[in-house]
DNA sequence: CGTTTTTGACCGGCGC
DNA sequence: GCGCCGGTCAAAAACG
């Protein structure tokens, strides 16, 4: 639907640009949803975490370049379902402040991060073990955040064919899925609205996009998000998840003040990424495959916030 | 004309 | 074994 896109893309402009949700949680614990390979996870779980302010500001379509951070899933996930679910639920809600406890907890694994490219193989590793029950399809991992934008399709720079949508269970929006549409790479993510509140868009991602970022500069970001939550997976309970609302007036100036914020917020120790903060910036375009890279400021996924979903909206 | 979206059918996993 | 459910396929339609 690019045409939505075209159409729409003052909607970022129109009445959320200059709203913002922080997410109180922002535990970017990433859902990888092995289905089955939790025990895995654990022990690959040390790589670094992304960098949030990056992460912010990329997309996260870059971000999915990288193979995700495994350490998300080193968090304690009390409930098994987390690992089997993806988990991102909890939708944003309005008043909570906790951000700092949920960023310790991404942000708490071993700051030492592996490259990238280890951790594809580990994950390979992983996922070609038979495990128990996962012979079913490797499952790579997944990530997924918090959107809150009217736009269902948020445009994250890479081209995406839709191949399906179905409805969600309780939920009154339908499940939309997508995949990369470069041949060669398998990435999939899936768009869903919170059946909670209509505003929040949940996206998971779901893959490493193995090609360089196809750049449309403006275009692509043109519907980017005003908000964001970026929901971590497996609910790694958390807590609680909550955003309050941040208002700020030109996208660029937000841009600044996110990155501050963010920067404040979210960058313990810990979180840097790769001990170097700045690698990050200039990784982005190399694409590695499999490199963790991550993202720029360019990219404007205007308001990604991460949170954690707590919750599984699903149960409602 | 080529690409993407739509949509119902199909398939495999999982719980009962 | 059966039914439910999430995810994917594929043919037709729509779109640029």
């Amino acid at each position: 639907m690019e045409k939505k896109q075209e159409e729409e893309p003052r909607t970022q402009n129109t009445k959320f640009s200059d709203q913002m949700m922080i997410p109180s949680s922002f535990s970017m614990t990433n859902m990888f949803d092995d289905s089955g390979m939790s025990c895995e996870f654990d022990q690959r779980g040390s790589l670094g975490f992304f960098d949030a302010q990056d992460f912010t500001s990329q997309s996260i379509f870059d971000l999915m370049q990288t193979p995700l951070p495994p350490q998300f899933m080193q968090q304690p996930l009390p409930s098994p379902a987390a690992e089997s679910s993806e988990v991102v639920h909890t939708p944003v809600t309005p008043n909570s402040s906790s951000f700092s406890s949920s960023s310790n907890e991404a942000a708490n694994d071993d700051p030492q991060i592996k490259t990238a490219e280890e951790e594809e193989q580990d994950q390979d590793k992983k996922q070609l073990k038979p495990k128990k029950k996962n012979q079913k399809r490797q499952r790579e991992p997944r990530f997924a955040f918090m959107t809150k934008t009217e736009v269902d399709n948020l445009d994250d720079g890479y081209r995406w064919r839709k191949y399906g949508q179905k409805a969600v269970k309780n939920s009154p929006f339908p499940r939309s899925y997508y995949r990369c549409t470069n041949s060669s790479c398998g990435v999939k993510k899936r768009v869903e609205r919170s059946s909670e509140d209509s505003s929040i868009v949940v996206t998971t991602y779901e893959g490493t996009h193995t090609h360089p970022y196809p750049m449309t500069p403006r275009g692509s970001f043109g519907i980017m998000p005003e908000t964001a939550t970026f929901g971590v997976g497996g609910g790694s309970g958390g807590g609680g998840g909550g955003t309050s609302s941040y208002i700020i007036p030109p996208v660029q100036h937000y841009q600044q003040q996110r990155r501050s914020y963010y920067h404040s917020l979210m960058a313990p120790p810990s979180m840097n990424f790769s001990n170097n903060p700045n690698s990050s910036f200039h990784r982005e375009r190399a694409f590695r495959p499999s490199s963790s890279s991550l993202i720029r400021d360019d990219g404007l996924l205007q308001d990604m916030v991460p949170s954690q979903m707590l919750k599984d909206p699903k149960e409602e």
